[in-house]
DNA sequence: TTGTACGCGTTATCAC
DNA sequence: GTGATAACGCGTACAA
């Protein structure tokens, strides 16, 4: 039978239930014997403790969550791992849960704040579109990180949140390193270059790294051709991915003759653009270069190479980890950090000057 | 504050707490504009019910759960997915957690049975090594999906767990797959056939996918060779690492100067193993093939194209929770089921005779 | 060292 | 339609 209780075991042990409880939780004042008697039957019956009674039990509980939004980012489960080690060291308990694409993670966190009584939360993923309302609900120190980042978004006169909660935020200046990226494409002589990016029409990091790519144009006095921008417009959640990319580049190189060069707002779309980019009988980069963007491990084996801003993934992980933890102590109020990404560069990208023909 | 409960929300309506949770949980039996009030109250004050007194009170729930043993593995998530649809269509709650590789997911499931009156489990990924005894105290049916069989292992006169439970297994014959890829080479016309592997000390995927390797080479009359074997040994938890395969190739081709094919028994690393290859200078196919196993989707991205064996993903996932609603309803006894998968041939295998030299 | 009794927040079963 | 009240299983004062 599984329903078992801390009851069923006192009782046929001969013995009151707190005792059993105590054997269970490693409590000092207990006869080692009647613990070892207790556990021998625990151990007979497979007696499992109901956990959400020992919640609700609990008034407190050193624990903290990762709420990852959007399943299978390996960016986001490198940093998790680290940020579970930083937590087990603070001698906390790590939850680790997966939220929906359709689900709030604010709401999600809210259950789990009441359910487990969390100290602090970590946010990964998604983008900011939060109520201060709702943020302030939460009760306890949050963070976000790697999280869309809602001050360069085209507000339409919107306030901004951070105006009006303190919310705490660690996330790479998207804009600002995506303008790196196509700036050293022009600084390498590429003067059609062409862009992959996703979610235009709303808040989002592709909307973000579309800005930064166009505010590279401006500064350098080159135009904004419209036909150089591929925009993935998937229904379904997964966007990023390399399929969207090979379709994208296949879009790009039939519309635009002279193009010599295409950033992708991510390495995995990088990756399917490169694909199609050979399959159309060019080569990488004498005809065509390819930036990508995050640095994944997959970048640095596949062939060729992969040019890309890399994200400081375990500076991150420490910033974001230490900040919240300095906030559960009380050491340090919400802020946004911005961290500074890196332009590696390898063998996707070289020379935009071509002979030229015409 | 965070600690408001329901009896706070009662108290600021005026009503009792059954006509609050009578709001909460959509009973017919309430006026409609009593909800509304209370609605509203809630809505102010942010209340959220607290899981665990939910989850304690309730005797049963229409839920399962799918335990993902190993972090991020894409194939697994892919097949989650599915899963999860089948689920919702069957009016069941899906409950998706995460199993650190140390931990034990029998033990995991055990307490998720407990707390949230699960009907049944779902496990994925990691290797087979439980106890009949504690298989046996689950109390609902579960079933077991691309899991290390145990079948075929060595297991030195240990009674087989499937003898003494009768468990449910879905699965790829792993031994008899591998066992297919290296025929294949080998009737390429590949003689010096490297393989790339892992855990070969202990039962897991990758010993059973060497043992196929080494049936294929016996069936063909072929010695083995000791020497054309690399085992990843990494302590860290990520073995199936692009690295371990790039360094798993170049170790292979230093110590065997006939080298002309690698068997990797996963995608990842035969990715690494292909960059190893072409960093040497040498080309694939023309000088040494690369076949590796799981068919994930960079396999069909990458440069040269991957050959591999795909695992049938989708089939495999509705095949399983098929087998798990069945037997819920009692309309199945748990049993092993043996997927087939498919050798695709794409671009980084080709013949292997040679002109020959020496 | 051990046992009894209460309460954690919710839902279900009753009466009203 | 609504409101008391008894569980759900566990931890923990407190008494013994």
């Amino acid at each position: 039978m599984s329903n078992t209780t801390i009851k069923d075991i006192a009782r046929i042990c001969g013995v009151g239930v707190s005792t059993v409880s105590r054997a269970i939780n490693n409590h000092p004042d207990i006869n080692p014997e009647t613990k070892k008697k207790i556990m021998a039957v625990i151990e007979e019956y497979g007696f499992v403790p109901n956990d959400s009674a020992r919640y609700l039990k609990r008034s407190e509980s050193d624990s903290i969550a990762f709420l990852v939004k959007g399943i299978s980012n390996p960016f986001f489960l490198g940093m998790v791992r680290i940020m579970e080690q930083f937590t087990q060291k603070k001698n906390y308990a790590a939850i680790l849960r997966h939220v929906d694409d359709d689900q709030d993670e604010v709401s999600v966190a809210q259950a789990l704040v009441k359910e487990r009584k969390l100290k602090g939360i970590v946010f990964l993923g998604g983008n900011f579109n939060h109520t201060p309302e709702s943020l302030q609900q939460i009760g306890v120190p949050y963070i976000f990180c790697t999280v869309g980042n809602e001050d360069e978004f085209q507000m339409e006169g919107r306030p901004r949140v951070r105006d009006q909660v303190r919310y705490a935020n660690v996330a790479v200046d998207d804009l600002a390193e995506s303008e790196k990226a196509v700036l050293y494409l022009i600084e390498q002589g590429h003067r059609h270059i062409g862009i992959i990016t996703e979610g235009l029409d709303k808040p989002s990091v592709g909307q973000l790294r579309f800005l930064g790519y166009q505010k590279a144009l401006r500064e350098r006095g080159m135009a904004f051709d419209p036909n150089l921008v591929y925009e993935i417009k998937t229904k379904s959640a997964e966007r990023y991915t390399r399929e969207n990319g090979y379709l994208g580049a296949q879009a790009l190189m039939r519309d635009n003759p002279g193009l010599t060069a295409i950033f992708c707002i991510s390495d995995v779309i990088a990756i399917g653009a490169i694909r199609a980019i050979i399959d159309s009988g060019r080569k990488i980069p004498e005809d065509v270069s390819v930036v990508g963007y995050d640095g994944i491990d997959e970048g640095k084996y596949c062939v060729p190479r992969l040019t890309t801003i890399e994200q400081p993934q375990s500076e991150m992980a420490e910033a974001t980890i230490q900040f919240l933890f300095d906030m559960i102590g009380g050491k340090r109020q919400p802020d946004n950090l911005l961290m500074p990404a890196k332009l590696v560069i390898r063998e996707s990208s070289g020379s935009g000057y071509r002979p030229e023909a015409g």
